[in-house]
DNA sequence: CTGATAAGTTAGCAA
DNA sequence: TTGCTAACTTATCAG
């Protein structure tokens, strides 16, 4: 950045600058705050009477100031997309293992059902034939 | 940022800018992909009898020329995150659905041996009771 | 204009 | 110093 922006919640917000004596570049005619959440209209409202110059400026910053929110949504969506796959891979992760295991279940309970029929067909083989 | 930077690949690039005439601010003693590469050592000797105030420039553009590639490096590393953690959750998706309907033919299976035995079991009921 | 996102810049931490 | 990453700015694109 240039000048301005990064610091600064509101406007008069001052502590550091150590100069009262430099031009007073920093008009401040609504707060950051403020800049982002009036609407265009609003705005207009608030600038009346302001050189064509300063306007622009102004008009500037709230884009920046929106542009800052616009990022920060963009890089919390993309955490919860993260954060969402991680927990949708564990979750089947999980019911994976659960569907594994009631397979080996299910196995070996085959294997026991056909031992049976085959000791059954063993001792009625010679009834059965 | 101020003034300099952004756009550029080595130094003396240009094929747009139609002027030819304003004051050539860009000294330029070592190009964009000469900073990044060179070693410290190296380019000290590129910079020697320089104007104290023109090397720590020349340094800090090579800090921000590194820091771009990093920037890029860390931007692909995170897709390639996404990507990896999306193909698994795919894989995982895949094999869920194959151990299922293997889990499905073996409770079938269950079932059928089951009502073999019930089968058998009663058309030997009176023999085995 | 509004909102989103890729790329570049800056701050600041860690090795 | 180097590399990394969060936050911010800028450039652009879609709606």
């Amino acid at each position: 950045m240039s000048v301005d922006s990064r610091h600064s919640e509101t406007n008069s917000s001052r502590g550091d600058d150590d100069n009262d004596d430099l031009i007073g570049e920093e008009s401040e005619l609504v707060s950051d705050k403020e800049l982002v959440d009036l609407t265009i209209p609003e705005l207009n409202r608030r600038l009346r009477g302001q050189p064509k110059e300063e306007i622009k400026r102004i008009k500037q910053r709230r884009r920046t100031l929106k542009n800052r929110g616009y990022a920060a949504s963009c890089r919390n969506r993309r955490l919860e997309q993260k954060d969402s796959l991680e927990t949708v891979k564990d979750k089947l992760l999980a019911e994976l293992r659960s569907v594994k295991d009631e397979s080996r279940c299910l196995e070996s309970e085959v294997m026991n059902l056909r031992l049976q029929i085959a000791a059954k067909s063993g001792s009625t083989a010679g009834l059965n034939a």
